[in-house]
DNA sequence: GGCGGATATGTATAATTATCCAGTCCGAAG
DNA sequence: CTTCGGACTGGATAATTATACATATCCGCC
């Protein structure tokens, strides 16, 4: 339960100017969760959510400066895009995944791809030209291949 | 007089990890300013100061590295503020962990770990803010990661 | 099954922070 | 000189958040 909670948490505070926890407790109860305020005062610590850049408002910390408008369309758009864009090679060891991109073009691709947030991905390392996935396990592994090669294809 | 306290305020959350707007007044007290914890709270919001929910101490924001006073000292003692401090997801995949940090922070991590030099870790990779660390085995993996979330909880 | 430990959560309450309501101190206008 | 308005502040208190303590649940193990 609580990391569905913690997630809908980040939800939120992404979404609106939550002020209070007891606000957001209303919020949560509003999506089908029901929780005190001190399970969610315990959730604010461990999310390391920040308060009070003057308006009290509940955020993520690290991101705070000019709001990048999404200009990908689709959430997943982007990555097809960058996948097709960008991908030049792709192999798979167990759980890892290699890709190989044109020189400098790793980070891009890499973004995109966590920016998808791919539930059997645990993870990426990008350097300047290989990006390194880890997935769950080899099984996991062959499924986001599949859909890489897929949409690189397409 | 507001304009010189104010100043001190950021002198002071910038040197040393102060939790609350009482201690600020202490030390404002140190250092000849003599306020109430309301007028903090004022001078707090206008400085727009949040307030990490980790571990409740104050910053400016837009500046990941919150430096403090180093309580530890021991050799390890790096590392386990540095996870405390920035790492905020932990996944593992046999004999890898996949840590994830706020954004430009897997570095700092990263360096952080490989100067403890702990046994069980064979090495680390960082990207932006993704950390692949390699461990011998599973168990070993899993020995790191038990360690690792004590730390971050502190 | 029963035990020990870890995790998650609620209740009650402590601790911390924000704000309401004046009161003081200028400086400008009358 | 007196009044008015605004900036700043403290005291008291309301609002918000954190935590001590008590359970409840879920393993793994004997």
């Amino acid at each position: 339960m609580k990391r569905y909670r913690q997630s809908a948490i980040l939800d939120l505070v992404a979404q609106e100017s939550v002020c209070s926890q007891d606000e957001l407790r209303q919020h949560l109860r509003a999506r089908g969760f029901h929780a005190t305020q001190a399970t969610i005062s315990r959730d604010v610590k461990e999310l390391r959510l920040v308060k009070r850049a003057a308006d009290g408002a509940y955020q993520k910390p690290g991101v705070p400066p000019g709001g990048r408008a999404d200009e990908g369309g689709g959430a997943d758009g982007g990555v097809r895009r960058a996948v097709g864009e960008y991908l030049r090679r792709l192999d798979q060891v167990q759980q890892l995944l290699v890709l190989r991109t044109d020189s400098g073009q790793a980070q891009s691709l890499a973004i995109a791809i966590d920016r998808a947030d791919l539930p059997e991905v645990v993870g990426t390392v990008a350097g300047d030209d290989t990006i390194l996935v880890i997935t769950r396990h080899a099984r996991a592994g062959r499924e986001v291949t599949r859909m890489l090669e897929e949409w690189a294809r397409g």
